[in-house]
This record gives structure tokens, C-alpha cells and sequence, in this order.
DNA sequence: ATAAATATTTAGATTAGTCTAAAAAATGAT
DNA sequence: ATCATTTTTTAGACTAATCTAAATATTTAT
């Protein structure tokens, strides 16, 4: 068994380790946790000894295979809690992820098994992000980032990079729900903000915000 | 706010509060609690500090108003996650106990809100017992022991007293579920046995079965 | 290749929650 | 009323998780 902070080490390790493909650092943990290093040092250790992750001094962190497996759990109860919110508590997507946070320290596989029926065995979490099965497969989908996008280009909205609170706020001021379809009308070299079409409507965006949207071609 | 510690030494002096009138015994906290009397007097200390309950050294502890409240609030998500379970995920009554008493430190007041809602305002749990309102109140239906009714005399099941995993099933087999009539069709003096009608069918139970349903007279 | 900067680890301290063993207070029995 | 028993508190220790400050290793820049 696990504890709370033992399960958000993993967890952390595990959304660095997709970005990531050598040893997690030190410091880069210590940020996503905002703990100090040293904090982090420790708890690698304890880890370690655990055989949930692979450590070697000053040489960073990768997981074991049941150290990812332990994770990829996390996740799926972590996105498995934000479905349930949005879809059965009438949660808005900007609200779920601190209720998760806890949520997806809660013990039960039973729980987990039937609140994925319950939910209909869904696939993606609100926010677009893919909801590990059992055995902790992840299958990710083909997208890219708007700001990729060439001129004429078009694609569906599926994700954000992004999850903020004000910056889903800011998406549902927009009308930009996932799943909506988005054509890029003009980029602009200056800035690089550009005009996209959505809704059958046009609207100008900023390089910050294509950075932050994912799409997947069509 | 309140640590996982705290809200379980406050759930337990609120549960023993019902049947004691005097103050709360250090002891009687530490059984509840499976931990020892010295540490529930360390606990007991802080949580007077903190203005939650009231003590006095040697002479046992009392909820304070707002301790009540906190105390409430805790055991009303606990019974609304296990209506939860119940209504929503199929669980069985005998299974509930453990998940709820790890759901009832989820801390998001919206989440409660919605989640009631979503029930339909429950007022009662799986096991009869009531559902403490926002403010704390927590309505007490009339009831009495099975084993207190007289020959002839009849009533509702409502709840149970002793709510383990093996009594829950037990009374699953021999299909006494909350909400049943019964009637007193003969009690035994020498061992206290009765004989009981339910769902049509008589059957004989034990003085220790018969101390721990409630049942409502009608 | 060396020095400076950065990253990581170690050493030592702190807090929450628990425990055991011993001391002190309250209660019960003669 | 005194003594024995029970209950409660205190003293001191331990573990998990964290921190600060100092030491050490690695990386980067000259
Ligand atoms: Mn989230
Ligand atoms: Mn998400
Ligand atoms: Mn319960
Ligand atoms: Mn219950």
C-alpha cells in the first residue's frame, strides 16, 4: 500500500515521464510537487527501496513497470472522479481537478470498477485527456497544437495543454467546447496570433492561446 | 480545517455522545478508535485548542457547538457517499462502510450539494440510519429493539443496531431487509427466542439477532 | 582544463500522530 | 477512611513527511 504522498510522487513522475524520455530530475519533481529537492531526494529513496522506481544518485528517476502501472491507476481515477463530476454533478471542467486530487486517493477497486460502468466505460476525461484501462494502457490519440496549424488548415478541438481554471474559463466564454470543429482562416507573422473560424463564426486568437489548444487534423 | 485524525476523533465523540450523557471518556475514544488512551488525551488537548470540544482534565470531553456541527457535516457525507454506493453503484449494504468512511474527509462543499441532489435528498442511509441536514440537525425517528416487543405486537424494520459485515448478511439471507413487517408471533422465555412473521413465513430468531433490529411500532 | 553556475544530496531540525512505560488522579471495596 | 483497582495523564521515544542550510557532484562557460 501507498500513501497519499507516496501516490502523488508516482503520479508526478508519471505525467513527467510522456514529456520527458531521460531520468526525471530532482528539481523538476520538486516543482510539479512544490516541495524542495531535498524533500524529493527522500521520498525517491523511499521509493526506490519499494522497487516502484529506478533511481541512481544524481542520475534522476524512471519507473519500474509496477511503479507505472501504480500510476497509470492513479490517473484513471483521477480522470474516471473528473468525468463523474461533469456528467453526473453537473461540474463545470474548470472545477473538477481539486476535487480528483482527493478523489483519486480513495481505495476500492470495486469502486472504481463500478463507477466505470456507471459512467458508461468512457474514454477521456472533460478535458480531453485519455483515461487509462486496467492495466494501465493509455492510448493517445493522433493531435497536434493549433499553433501548428497552417493557413487553411482545420482540424476538431480535443484537448488543452493548458488546464487551468482561467484558461477553461476563458474557452467557455469563447464558445470553444471540445470537439467543435476549427479552421484556421489567417496567421499573422508579426505576432502570431491568428484568426480561426469556429462556430461559423471568426475570431482572433493569440500565439498563447494556439499554444495551448490540441487538434486533431481532418 | 481539519487533518483525517481530527474529523475521526470528532465522528467518534459525536456517536458516542447519542448514548452518553455524562462527558465523553478518554477510554471509550480510544476503543472506538483502536488506539490508545494516551493518545486520544493528546489529541483531546489539541482539539480543545482549537475550540472544538470542551475538557476538562480527568473528567472526560464534550463537543462544543461548533464541534457538533463539524462532527455532523462529517457523519452526513459518510451517509450520503453510502446511499451513493447503494443507489448508484450496486453496492450491497454490507459493503459500504469501509469505502464511506474514506469518501467522509473528501473536502468540497459543492461536491456534498450536488452529490444530494443527484440522490434525490436522501434523509436515510442503507441502514436506517438518518441523514444530518446542512446545519448539523439530525432527525431521530421513533423505534425500538425487536427483542422489546411484546407477543403480538407488530412493526416495521428500520434499522440495525450492530451494522458488521456478517449481520448485514445474514439478515440478507433470511431476506429481512429495512422496511419489512414484522410480527412478534411467540416469544420464548427460557432462551428469549422469538418467532417472528416476515414476507409472509414464519421463522425463529435469537435473543442477540432480536437486540439488534429496530423496529417502528405500528 | 579550469572556474563558475547549477543541481543534487546530506545533515540536522520540526511537526503530526502514534506508541510504551511510569506517574498521578479518581473510583470502588472493605 | 484506607487501600486496591481502574482510569487518565505525563514523559519520552518513534516514524513519515517536510524544511533550511551546508556539502558535494555535475554541467556549462570561458
Ligand atoms: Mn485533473
Ligand atoms: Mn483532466
Ligand atoms: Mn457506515
Ligand atoms: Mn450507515
Amino acid at each position: 500500500m501507498f500513501s497519499q504522498s507516496e501516490e502523488n510522487y508516482l503520479k508526478a513522475i508519471f505525467h513527467l515521464t510522456t514529456a520527458e524520455k531521460n531520468g526525471i530530475s530532482t528539481n523538476a519533481i520538486a516543482e510539479k510537487l512544490a516541495t524542495k529537492p531535498s524533500s524529493v531526494t527522500d521520498m525517491i529513496r523511499k521509493l526506490s527501496d519499494k522497487k516502484v522506481v529506478s533511481y541512481k544518485k544524481y542520475y534522476g528517476v524512471a519507473l519500474t513497470n509496477s511503479g507505472r502501472k501504480i500510476a497509470a491507476y492513479i490517473v484513471r481515477k483521477h480522470r474516471l472522479w473528473e468525468v463523474f463530476l461533469v456528467d453526473k454533478l453537473d461540474f463545470s471542467w474548470d472545477e473538477v481537478h481539486d476535487v480528483a486530487e482527493q478523489l483519486e486517493h480513495i481505495q476500492s477497486p470495486k469502486l472504481i470498477q463500478q463507477l466505470d460502468q456507471f459512467l458508461g466505460y468512457p474514454t477521456q476525461d472533460p478535458h480531453g485527456d485519455p483515461i487509462p484501462d486496467k492495466d494501465g494502457n493509455l492510448k493517445t490519440i493522433e493531435k497536434c497544437l493549433l499553433s501548428t496549424l497552417a493557413k487553411n488548415d482545420s482540424g476538431i478541438f480535443v484537448g488543452v495543454d493548458d488546464s487551468s481554471s482561467d484558461f477553461l474559463q476563458f474557452l467557455d466564454r469563447r464558445r470553444i467546447t471540445l470537439g467543435k470543429q476549427i479552421k484556421v482562416i489567417e496567421k499573422e507573422d508579426f505576432d502570431e496570433s491568428m484568426l480561426i473560424e469556429i462556430n461559423s463564426q471568426k475570431m482572433t486568437i493569440s500565439k498563447k492561446i494556439a499554444n495551448n489548444l490540441y487538434i486533431q487534423k481532418s
